[in-house]
DNA sequence: CATTGGCGCTCCATCACAAGGAGTGCTGGT
DNA sequence: ACCAGCACTCCTTGTGATGGAGCGCCAATG
């Protein structure tokens, strides 16, 4: 919180430092480098920045751009390339975002495909990676614990195939192990029960209630309900929140990032490891509308060349997930934004038709 | 099946061309390139060959090696490494594996998750792509088509969750639109019909019986059922036969790979392409026992610099599936085979408990 | 006659050096 | 305040030069 007002005053006081001309300059060298990755040069921001300054001037303000940590030169007598913090005052400042035509938004949504949640979400993530030829990345909804429907199938003489179906409507099922044979009518009647006086409960709510409600319960049922409880449990966690990425292969062939060939396999590996990038993107979703996190910003040393921009999306009106996409800082901004902003949005109506 | 024929003649006639010692050297030659992947020169093999002869003796030797076509030079001044075809001989007939031990098999099979089939396929390719530090890759068990149980469950007015579990005890699920709203007892009833008459039967026969066989049905339960059985055919056809590929990033630190970047996305790609890996890997399912295909020998370019090591694995006796690694074709092969061997059995074990 | 030491040859890898170019900072003039 | 010009820095590219690795060939050897 304090982080953030901090951003506040920063971005205001940095927005009185520079003045018009030195933000027109800033602007259209972070756009010219988006646009061709080579360190730009006082002469091309003369000719490009519609200013009418000749280089010498330019040269001037850059040195003070490059003072103020907005940008910065790989070498003496290369042109300059804009830092982090030159990136993040760009997006937050500078950038005009125009917003997706009608007929870009129609294919979008055609391509959602609406079967299941599983399907929603890989077809999003799919999507995302598709028209940003970068890394889409979707978390899943989180479960809300709890059941809608349960049913039992016997499937040998000691193995029962136990089917879930979770308030959000995704199926689940779990192999278990019994102690004990059980008729297909004692299965059904079991389920039954279950369904009546439980479904909706959460998991833990129904632990407790089972013990006190229906004591008068055979010992070999109670036992059954046990075991399906926690492989409920189990299988509920199981596919509880998780990360779907796809298109990381578009990463291979962006020069940024496949120059380096450790610094791409650092950041293949933090996507294997879902756990981190969760926390990540948990972040953005306390917040509403598209985030960008643009370079280490993020505490990930792997993405130090990365951006990464995301948005929320819900179902009626509460948030339970994230859409994003990951890729190289120097990406174009003002067309991904809008991808992010309009795939939440569809994914979100999309889920909360269900 | 003439191809096959040839290949045995072809294989003969190599191996009386080709001395007692042009092989020792051969298989040097090849050990000694795979272990430190630079050419391997007259010098070396005199030292490591175990044949005390002289490099000059050795050269000779070499140069009849290479007209035959099983090693190469890069240039003039390097030493030689095998092509594809002296790979092929290599595997075929000078290649000594060593089993893995009783405590790797252990490990291994410890890692494999049993919870249920996806769980344990995947845990499978983890296993495979983990130990070689390749990719591992593994095709899905087919379908046998038809059901062992059906339930239909209401998600809102015209909106049905068809849940279907498949012979093999995997859970597929769908979502359905109706014509009519069904109540609850609706459901019920034609399920219990559905699966008291149909359980078992492919869906072609029960789309031929239900019209013969139950033409007291009322109208808008038929439609139900053709509804039910098109979404059934779907979801069964969805995930019909897959491709579960992990590991991949692994690849990204080969050298052999990932000098050529454009050759390294073109690989990628391959993988994206599922269908195109699943023919290759058909093939290899219809032999018993471990398959190698070295090089561009599957037909696919992007494999070129890859070999797939390939075993069929088996339900009660009959093939239903496939493992492998996809690795550089300068690989340990005396590693990668048991590997994939064991892997191959552990999991028919696994899968035929079931 | 198979084996071997030796010689000349080819080709690659590495390094050093020079030339050219791009861009900067600074200074002095308008 | 702006700008033309100049000296300077540093990268990039190209060009030889050098050294080393390995081969093919040949004549000598047992």
């Amino acid at each position: 919180m304090l982080c953030f007002l901090c951003k506040i005053v920063r971005m205001a006081t940095e927005t009185q430092a520079l003045n018009e001309r030195a933000q027109q300059l800033l602007k259209t060298l972070v756009e010219r480098y988006i646009a061709d990755g080579q360190p730009v040069g006082s002469r091309a921001l003369s000719k490009f920045s519609g200013l009418d300054l000749s280089p010498a001037s330019i040269r001037n303000v850059m040195a003070d751009l490059e003072e103020m940590g907005f940008i910065a030169s790989p070498h003496t007598s290369a042109g300059r390339i804009p830092t982090a913090r030159g990136y993040r005052f760009f997006v937050d400042t500078l950038l005009t975002v125009k917003p997706l035509d009608r007929i870009e938004i129609h294919q979008l949504e055609g391509q959602l495909q609406v079967e299941n949640t599983q399907k929603l979400v890989a077809s999003a993530s799919h999507v995302l990676s598709d028209l940003t030829r970068f890394a889409g990345i979707v978390v899943t909804p989180r479960r809300s614990g709890g059941f809608r429907h349960i049913e039992f199938l016997k499937l040998a003489e000691k193995r029962l195939l136990l089917i879930l179906v979770t308030a959000d409507g995704d199926v689940q099922n779990r192999i278990i192990q019994t102690e004990k044979s059980y008729s297909p009518s004692e299965l059904v009647e079991a389920a039954n029960m279950l369904n009546k006086n439980f479904a909706g409960c959460t998991f833990e709510e129904i632990r407790r209630r089972i013990h006190v409600e229906l004591k008068q319960l055979r010992e070999d049922m109670t036992q059954l309900m046990a075991a399906a409880l926690a492989a409920s449990d189990q299988a509920a966690s199981d596919s509880a929140e998780d990360v779907v990425i796809s298109g990381e292969i578009n990463l291979l062939g962006i020069e940024d990032l496949s120059s380096n060939m450790t610094k791409l396999r650092d950041l293949f590996n933090l996507f294997e490891h879902r756990t981190t990038l969760l926390q990540l993107l948990d972040v953005s979703s306390r917040a509403q509308g598209v985030q960008i996190f643009i370079g280490g910003e993020a505490g990930l040393t792997p993405l130090d060349e990365c951006s990464v921009v995301t948005a929320p999306y819900e179902v009626d009106g509460k948030i339970v997930g994230t859409v994003g996409v990951i890729g190289p800082t120097r990406m174009a901004y003002e067309r991904v934004i809008p991808i992010v902003d309009i795939t939440a949005k569809l994914l979100s109506s999309a889920l909360t038709q269900r």
